[in-house]
DNA sequence: CTGTGGTCCTGTATGC
DNA sequence: TGCATACAGGACCACA
């Protein structure tokens, strides 16, 4: 579930607990979220040590922590993933998959039930790790160019939700804020990108960083700056949310019944009425 | 290059 | 009650 607002706020909350601090020892407890690590889990473990981090950075749902000597390590928190701050001494979490003893007493740890998350170490990855280099700027950098990346967009013929969830086009954006940002501009998540203007691509990118924007102030309120809870549909998201998960319930706007359908093996949410399909 | 669909994971919910 | 199946979905990859 982690969007761009999650995992924001767990950069916010990872950079009080990392940042200027030296591992002391890692461990791995399951090999599957250092896959990406090429040379296996006893060289990550042994990669680390006494090396120290500087202020975790991101872009789109990647985050890295970058290293004294230039090296970064890379995270991400898939569908489940979560960092946790705690004593060494406290009992480790359900699917504790990886933990770092620091300089202070404190011991990090990463926190993955489904395994689509990861973390591995990036040669020269300070200032953007390679691996990171063909995704996108997200609707929160500065470089963001919401016209420049419509006029991508309408070059192509793939359904608009594909293509904004597109990391390549534009990162940050996944399932709910997608639906959320298309029922925010009345689109309708199969039209063809080909069929929409720049000017209308290029508001619905403003809503997509509008309504993530105001996802990331409840999530820097109401939530422990370190914890993301796995049930991404419970709690603040309840309240906020105008389209995602509310089958049969009315439209904010209009008071008809929301539909649920099944998109790219995922369900999509919309307003029958006020996104009516193209054409 | 572009578009499409499959795959990886496990806990929870639902159905027979 | 118990077992099987569906579902959640971000990134990546194979293939046409």
């Amino acid at each position: 579930m982690p969007e761009l607002p999650e995992v924001e706020t767990v950069r916010s909350g990872l950079a009080g607990v990392v940042t200027g601090r030296t591992v002391l020892a890692t461990r791995v407890l399951h090999p599957r979220p250092v896959r990406r690590h090429l040379p296996g889990p006893d060289d990550f473990e042994a990669a680390l040590v006494g090396r120290t981090f500087g202020e975790p950075r991101r872009r789109g749902k990647f985050l890295w922590l970058p290293l004294d000597d230039g090296d970064a390590v890379v995270a991400h928190l898939g569908m489940s993933g979560q960092f946790r701050s705690d004593v060494p001494e406290a009992p480790l979490q359900p699917n504790t998959r990886v933990t770092w003893d620091l300089d202070d007493g404190r011991q990090l740890r990463f926190v993955d039930q489904r395994m689509f998350g990861g973390v591995w170490l990036s040669p020269g990855g300070a200032a953007l790790p390679s691996e990171l280099r063909h995704i996108a700027l997200d609707p929160f950098d500065p470089g963001f160019d919401p016209v420049a990346v419509a006029r991508r967009i309408v070059r192509r013929s793939a359904g608009i939700k594909r293509l904004i969830l597109d990391q390549t086009l534009v990162s940050g954006i996944g399932n709910i804020y997608a639906d959320e940002s298309l029922w925010r501009a009345r689109i309708h998540y199969d039209t063809p990108g080909s069929c929409l203007t720049v000017r209308r691509t290029a508001s619905l990118l403003r809503h997509g960083r509008d309504v993530m924007a105001a996802s990331l102030v409840h999530g820097g309120t109401s939530f422990d700056r370190l914890y993301v809870d796995v049930n991404g549909s419970s709690g603040y998201h309840e309240r906020s949310l105008d389209v995602y998960g509310r089958e049969g319930l009315p439209c904010r706007r209009c008071g008809r019944a929301i539909v649920r359908e099944a998109f790219a093996n995922r369900s999509s949410y919309r307003c029958p009425f006020c996104q009516p399909p193209s054409r």
